[in-house]
DNA sequence: GATAAAAGTTTACGCGCGTAAAGTTTTTGT
DNA sequence: ACAAAAACTTTACGCGCGTAAACTTTTATC
């Protein structure tokens, strides 16, 4: 009695578990793949045997003999930036509600590590693939045939043509906004962005910055800093000085290509002395783009362009449900832009 | 012979690859389960044929019929904070150059989630787990009973008795040298930390600051910040203005109890024109402790004192291996803290 | 209360691989 | 060159579960 009730005697098996509770494996099994195709009764009856002896499948043996697992792979390209590490977040808490197993993979910026994860990713049969690509340092043979092989979903930065669709932000709706808005409240900036963006939508944001400016009837400038990698404040910071140093072109309104460039650019600011914000005493402002976590904990705390991270993070799931009962295949590729929001503070 | 220099025939299993490879399927078997138990001619037979037809066991086939996988858990409490994220990142990159496959887990914060982790990944037979528990929050019950089942070594926060081993820093050496420096080159500082810290690291390093106060014949004060969750940041700069605003006890020199509660009580500083630094025009100088990833970017630049990253994620890996060839279990339960580092910037 | 439909039971096979046992071949040491 | 050791082959079983087929019981319908 105690035994039982203490759940004590463990169960091997599905066989087990199934003469406990008086239901044959076969519908046990069922039950277990979707409780709600068993009868009311007999359901009852399993989860009561549950409660008490505490039994769940063997993943693995499941896993085996399914053509396709629950698991869900989340790929980020660099788990220590707390904008992925937020949007994933939001993902996974969405998937887990939907009864499937979220994997988390970060490639932690390099480009070996995303192929890896593909590749042992391709080998978990997952039901589908959530993927923010590196970008301009992924191997995109790799990644496109990855795709052909796993349902996947890119979000954040696209790669043309691959994967069944893309969802993310409309890097125009960024950059216009913040233009517009830096423009009419004051003069028209210049942008600050790296040399060899890692990331497409930079690139995108060049473009758009150059076609807003040219619309407005200004000329384009831009401040391109040197520097590698993931580590986006320290480049920020280092060529920010040298930025400041040098005053090249128009010094008044900086627009930073996104808001961790913005941190270290600050930072310099700061260091220098120089008052950044929109008030009489200032001589800079400066404003970015994606709403970072830390961006309103900024000195000041920074004007930028959100990503509407709740209706990306949606429609990735959205489109991941859609992708699942579609059987892995869209026939049509569809991209899905949102509208980014501006969101004003002290320092432009 | 293109389609076989393509990898393009789809190999089903071992069988085939092995009837491929020209050697019998135990000894592919064995070569997979740890390729320096053949000779070295098969090996090459075999890594030949590796190459030209792309086969991977079926890792559920595989960790079904072992007792335990080469599966990895790291567990950390809250992701979207970098300075998990980082330590994340170097354990996991640690347990792939070990040829284990690491599996990455945030309870984001909240009890439930831990919870479910330990639950799925109590069912995954991973060969070893690495956990950093929420701390105050968690069910305390359902890690000890998970400790027992599964070989577990904590680390970044302890809870006594349980898991193999604990690995972490030592905060009274965060603490004594923060408040060593600031006393020697200025005034005793107030603590300012949180009510109700989630993480029990706050509590060692209140004590720690009483008694180094005391051994200094100074009288400790400590102010606490209203508020609740992960959000540390927004509480730092609430409280933050609070403080400023109240002025209670000591004003002119303030130790965080974290990175990020400073980065939001700086954020409070500079919206309240206070000059914070070690300048003669500075009216307040801020300390803190962990090097946050972003400290050396707030304004001004955060004086703080480090974990030692490194020897912390060496020793973390290098338990577990211990704990692995022990066979998941060690006789004594040890605890190893490491000192932490005095990193002086701009803000004290 | 008769009857069809729905749900459950029994039986059986297969998934892909780990691994043991017994026999055969290759390597090693002298 | 020969015996012993090491490595390999063949054969066979089991892991825990999905699932199909044939049959039996329960539920829904009028």
């Amino acid at each position: 009695m105690d035994a039982r009730a203490m759940g004590g005697n463990k169960i091997r098996n599905m066989e087990e578990f199934a003469a406990l509770s008086g239901i044959s494996r076969p519908t046990v099994s069922k039950y277990f793949n979707d409780p709600g195709s068993v009868r009311a009764s007999t359901r009852a009856r399993i989860e009561a045997a549950l409660e008490e002896h505490d039994y769940r499948p063997n993943i693995y043996a499941v896993n085996q003999n399914r053509r396709l697992t629950k698991n869900i792979g989340i790929v980020v390209p660099y788990l220590a930036d707390p904008f992925f590490a937020e949007i994933a977040r939001k993902i996974e808490l969405r998937c887990i509600e939907a009864g499937l197993s979220p994997i988390l993979f970060s490639a932690h910026g390099e480009k070996d590590l995303e192929v890896d994860i593909l590749d042992s990713l391709r080998s978990m049969k997952p039901a589908g693939v959530l993927l923010a690509p590196l970008g301009r340092i992924s191997d995109r043979g790799v990644i496109e045939k990855f795709c052909r092989d796993v349902p996947t979903i890119l979000f954040d930065s696209n790669l043309d043509g691959i994967g069944e669709a893309f969802v993310g932000s409309d890097n125009f709706s960024f950059v216009s906004q913040s233009v517009e808005y830096l423009t009419r409240t004051g003069n028209p900036p210049i942008l600050f962005e790296m040399v060899r963006p890692a990331n497409p939508n930079a690139n995108k944001r060049r473009k758009a910055y150059v076609s807003m400016m040219e619309r407005l009837g200004f000329d384009p400038q831009i401040f391109q800093a040197e520097g590698d990698g993931w580590g986006f404040e320290e480049i920020g910071y280092k060529e920010g000085l040298r930025f400041l140093d040098q005053k090249p072109g128009r010094t008044d309104t900086v627009l930073c290509s996104n808001d961790r460039l913005a941190i270290g650019f600050l930072s310099a600011c700061f260091e220098r002395g120089i008052p950044v914000g929109r008030g009489e005493t200032c001589t800079l402002r400066v404003a970015a783009h994606d709403d970072h976590p830390f961006s309103r904990f900024t000195c000041p705390s920074l004007t930028t362009v959100a990503h509407d991270y709740d209706q990306v993070s949606n429609k990735v799931i959205e489109m991941l449900f859609q992708l699942i009962e579609s059987g892995g295949h869209f026939e049509n590729r569809s991209e899905h832009l949102y509208p980014a929001k501006l969101v004003l503070r002290s320092s432009a």
